[in-house]
DNA sequence: TGTACATCAGTGAACGCGCGTTCACTGATGTAC
DNA sequence: TGTACATCAGTGAACGCGCGTTCACTGATGTAC
């Protein structure tokens, strides 16, 4: 049995608890995976652990709980995957990459596909922020924009603590919907539909 | 009673079909608006219009057929607010308003949420291809890409029967994916969470 | 070390609900002579 | 113009299925003395 760090100094029962929680989100990514936030549901989740259904509502209070969970966890996995790229095009393709190998994930972090599930509650913003700040470090500052948009990029950079300027603020989340626009639209498949090769379409963006 | 210009010269039977056609679908539409794709109900249509369930199936062959009826109109829509724009800048901002006044919409158009739906089809990528011809009209050619891409990009182009210069092909394909990626995360409230106003983010773009 | 007790995981039944789709049928609308 | 017939819209019952969530309960695991 390996044990994961956070689980070494943990009371067996909050082990195995943190065990089981980790084991419901697997089946749940798979299900995802499969098909879409339709498709993520306690019961198969329960009947894939070979458990009764009431059983996971002693680890997750009900089904949007869950996906709470695995909206967090996806923010995290993509500002891993994107720290320590090194250079923008290096990130940049970090991105892509993350992206195609998941794209359920991807889509479940910016794309709104769960009617009454709230993407943009404060917990789940503020752990947006850590993929952001990975842009922000490897982004040159761009031109610098009209006041009244400047006061709004410091204004959102201070919110965060950064101390950021309005032009690098600019770049940063220019860079972001260029990229998101092309990685979006390759994972719903319409270059695909258009014969056109994605990855010479980012290498010319960069 | 007001007819439209198709239904002037069809027998009394057709007409009513295409009117009952016409409900349902409007029906549908605001089911989409309200929960997204999974809210589209057959029943719940048929509750709405005042109709047991099964009596769609006489204007529908399925569910799936609804949808894919409703995807084709999006298309004829999206391609007639942009066209007669005028320049590229009226293009991307008709394109932008298009897509906030009918978010449902612009989603089943450009996000799978549908799973088991394929949005790529030859009739729905044909009927994809009018809003590209309008954004190749208006765009001017930007720099020659490399030749891989050049030849995927005339490929495409002749494919569609359009004699457009690579550089102008990929002047429209990148100008497309910048105004997409800008307008699918204001659609999902991105900006909105950052308190930054992506009217001016698109005039920066211009 | 043994015993009494508290905590907690998991069960099975139940509630109330919705869905897409088929089928045999009724009644109205249109067509042909 | 009237009659016989074909077409078609819509019904209601049924099939088989799934869902999220609650509740009272059993049995195992851990804790305190």
């Amino acid at each position: 049995v390996v044990l994961s760090t956070e689980e070494v100094g943990m009371a067996p029962r909050d082990r195995y608890r943190a065990q089981v929680r980790e084991e419901v989100k697997q089946a749940a990514l798979r299900q995802l995976a499969s098909g879409g936030p339709p498709a993520v549901s306690v019961n198969a989740i329960a009947r894939e652990l070979g458990v009764s259904g009431p059983a996971l509502y002693r680890y997750f209070a009900n089904r949007d709980d869950l996906l709470t969970e695995l909206t967090l966890d996806a923010y995290d996995d993509l500002a891993d995957a994107l720290t320590g790229a090194g250079d923008l095009p290096a990130t940049a393709r970090a991105y892509r990459a993350w992206a195609l190998a998941q794209p359920h994930r991807y889509r479940l972090l910016f794309a709104v596909a769960v009617p009454g599930f709230d993407a943009h509650t404060e917990r789940l913003v503020a752990a947006s922020q850590r993929s952001m700040d990975v842009l922000l470090a490897v982004v040159p500052p761009g031109p610098r924009p009209p006041p009244a948009l400047a006061a709004q990029l410091t204004a959102w950079a201070a919110r965060r603590g950064l101390d950021t300027t309005a032009p690098a603020a600019l770049a940063a989340v220019r860079l972001w919907w260029r990229i998101h626009g092309l990685v979006s639209l390759e994972i719903d498949g319409n270059w695909a539909s258009m014969d056109l090769d994605p990855a010479l379409l980012l290498e010319l963006e960069l």
